[in-house]
DNA sequence: GTATTGACGTGCA
DNA sequence: CTGCACGCCAATA
């Protein structure tokens, strides 16, 4: 077994963590990969997310850039689903924007932290 | 084998 | 704010 260079194991990390993404909450694909092991791979996430078969039920659509920003085209319409699903959970995208501050699963800490509680 | 692209990230002009 | 370059890895031509 050493090599399990089945594009499925390779992958099965990255579906994981993206489905411990709490309802609400998003993550960045910088953050999943991380998470799972792929430092600096970020993109890496975005194409086991594209190779992830529906069925599974994986919130993929908790994941988005760091700009907290849908990284789908608008043109097939992919932008809107996302959007979409997101809402349905509560999160609201501001000028097509999410406010990390509030729905991002691991916020960077600010220098502010006075009200944090 | 190389070149190009892609559901990305960060830095810099 | 936008745009561009470079880095990272895997799939595709």
């Amino acid at each position: 077994m050493a090599r399990a260079t089945s594009r499925s194991s390779r992958f099965a990390e990255i579906w994981s963590t993206v489905r411990h993404i709490p309802r609400g909450k998003v993550a960045s694909y910088g953050e999943i990969a991380r998470l799972s092991g792929f430092i600096g791979q970020a993109r890496r996430v975005g194409y086991a997310l594209r190779s992830a078969p529906p069925g599974m039920r994986l919130p993929w659509h908790r994941v988005v850039n760091s700009q907290g920003r849908i990284s789908l085209p608008k043109g097939d319409g992919s932008y809107q689903r996302q959007k979409r699903l997101l809402e349905k959970e509560g999160i609201s995208l501001k000028a097509g924007k999410i406010d990390l501050q509030k729905h991002g699963w691991i916020r960077k800490l600010k220098y502010k932290r006075r009200q944090i509680r």
